[in-house]
DNA sequence: TTTCAATGGTTACAAATGAAACCAGTTTGG
DNA sequence: CCAAACTGGTTTCATTTGTAACCATTGAAA
């Protein structure tokens, strides 16, 4: 029989929620404070700092991100010269997004500031709790792309 | 020395981002879909189900949420004539916010599909999954109580 | 008391977001 | 071939959000 409350705080989405949000916004001061970059577009540097070259499409799949924010942020990093477009040769709908020095440069700069805000998250944790968090986490999303709770299409965000 | 790049899929901040944000969109069927709310107002409502009469602020502090979306919420639930506020007797800037029996009904309606939604989330996993995920969170939550990563200041959300 | 800082809560405004419509281009099937 | 369906990406519009300013009230200090 169920008890008729609900204890939020022990709700595992919205707790889920609030840690996220919180790493988060605390996160944010990496990109906002220093470049008054906005998490799309962050998430776009990062991308392209790490594959070197991507399409929006592909962005959008790597970094979880609904197509418009991609291409908004590709449009405000363009604005800025931190990337370039090159049409592609065969399909002329794809564009290949590039960083160009300026942009690269930025990303050099935050990545080891990233790299050394996750070791502070995780230097607050013991080991055993560290394992906890990373292999909790690991398992939810491993279950999470396969079939979604309690409903029966996809969620497809682009 | 650090490497160049950031592999953005190992990233916890993000991983726990779109972990976060995956389920809570998910289960933002139980209140979006069946009952047209936002997050602000389920919280809201919620927050009331759980504690009988609760104030704004009381409520900001207990589902973090800045004051603002709980000003909003509450303005929306009292529309729909869930919620009733009453007057603090001492102070007149606090009101009392309590759910109303149309309030009282919809929560309990929700409350075993939130439930539900939870059992079947933790269902996907192995028992040693289960235990990680909570034990890892809960780790998180504390320490981030404490001292934020890199910066020397409270963020505070209401 | 009167003044001034703090607090509960709302509002105004700007920015970020999501859904859906849209515009090329491309592919597929007749 | 050619129409219809599809795909990459952008834009429009409505909604949600955050910040800061604000109003009213209270508490503390002088």
């Amino acid at each position: 029989m169920e008890p008729e409350t609900l204890e939020l705080e022990s709700f595992l989405p919205y707790r889920l929620y609030r840690l996220a949000d919180a790493v988060s916004r605390e996160f944010s001061r990496v990109y906002k404070d220093r470049h008054g970059l906005t998490r799309p577009e962050w998430r776009t540097l990062a991308g392209l700092g790490q594959h070197g070259t991507m399409t929006a499409t592909e962005l959008g799949e790597q970094s979880a991100m609904h197509k418009t924010k991609v291409s908004r942020a590709v449009a405000e990093l363009e604005r800025r010269r931190w990337l370039v477009r090159t049409a592609d040769e065969n399909d002329r709908r794809v564009e290949h997004l590039t960083l160009t020095k300026a942009g690269l440069a930025a990303y050099r700069e935050m990545v080891p500031l990233a790299k050394a805000f996750e070791r502070e998250l995780l230097a607050r944790l013991s080991a055993e709790e560290r394992t906890a968090i990373i292999s909790g986490v690991a398992a939810l999303e491993a279950r999470l792309g396969q079939a979604e709770v309690g409903a029966n299409h996809i969620e497809r965000k682009n």
